[in-house]
DNA sequence: GACCAGGTCATCA
DNA sequence: TGATGACATGGT
């Protein structure tokens, strides 16, 4: 048991934590969440510029959770920069201090491979039953989670054990790209080393994987900020916002994100996602 | 009891 | 290259 203390400006705990893009915290109070993190329960509350953290594991430092959430990011900097239009600036507005978490890339991979044709609540369940099922129980107290499954796991296990976790026809995109996980295939240092598109086309050799995945991966795993995400609902927002309502196709919507708010265009897509989820416009 | 979901893949023109 | 349909499953 280890408790400590962080000092957390420009930072909103619950838009980070509730906007789309992680989906293993739980809200246990105000402004309070319980997740793990490098394999340990992690407990923190938010009261203004202070983050209080109680965490299982002794080792966990300040270092770790300033890096997880990215908080020497200079983010009124990041809104000049993606700030241009009206609708940009409703959504920072809605939605300040949400930042762009720094996830472990097996965990933010196999996810959003989870993700692809689902829903919020069931990414969800079914990122439990799979660390229920496969793994490490960690006790905080009165309180028991499950670290996420490491590749190995998934690799070994069988199609039918997946299925069971509900992962239905992702169960052997999870299984194949466990194995080239593990066959070194890709990894955190070999994307970070590689510009944006020669990451993605790495990224996207994997089952499961195509262009919506590989930029969530890049973006909230790898830390390319340029990567822009369009699934469904950045797809109808930036319709409606940006191209007068006409159908145009998600490799034009990212291209023109990309260029138009800049090196940053994932924040802006983040705000926007939040944005159009809450039904704010 | 439909309808839909943070898409991807295979197939075909 | 670009369009189209199938895909497991459970929340709403």
């Amino acid at each position: 048991m280890k408790s400590f203390v962080i000092k957390a400006s420009n930072f909103s705990l619950s838009h980070t934590l509730e906007c789309g893009q992680v989906f293993r915290w739980d809200k246990i109070g105000v402004n309070e969440y319980e997740g793990v993190i490098a394999g340990s329960i992690v407990k923190i509350r938010q009261e203004k510029d202070a983050l209080f953290i109680r965490s299982s594991n002794s080792r966990l430092i300040p270092s770790f959770i300033i890096s997880y959430f990215d908080l020497t990011l200079d983010l009124p900097y990041i809104y000049n920069t993606i700030g241009q239009d009206k609708h940009i600036k409703a959504a920072i507005a809605g939605f300040k201090g949400l930042r762009i978490i720094r996830q472990p890339l097996w965990e933010c991979l196999s996810s959003f491979i989870i993700s692809a044709y689902n829903n919020i609540p069931r990414i969800k369940g079914i990122i439990h039953n799979l660390c229920v099922c496969s793994g490490k129980r960690l006790v905080l107290g009165k309180c028991v989670y499950y670290s996420f499954p490491p590749p190995r796991l998934f690799a070994d296990s069988s199609i039918g054990r997946l299925k069971r976790c509900g992962t239905g026809f992702r169960a052997s995109y999870l299984k194949k790209t466990a194995r080239a996980f593990l066959d070194g295939k890709i990894s955190p240092r070999l994307l970070k080393e590689k510009p944006y598109e020669e990451a993605k086309k790495i990224l996207m050799r994997l089952d499961g994987v195509g262009p919506k995945v590989a930029d969530c991966v890049l973006l909230y795993s790898v830390g390319k900020l340029g990567a822009f995400p369009v699934d469904i609902w950045i797809k109808r927002v930036m319709q409606t916002l940006y191209f007068n309502g006409r159908q145009v196709s998600e490799d034009k919507i990212r291209e023109f994100a990309r260029g138009y708010f800049g090196k940053y265009a994932g924040y802006a897509q983040q705000y926007l996602y939040h944005y159009a989820r809450r039904g704010k416009w």
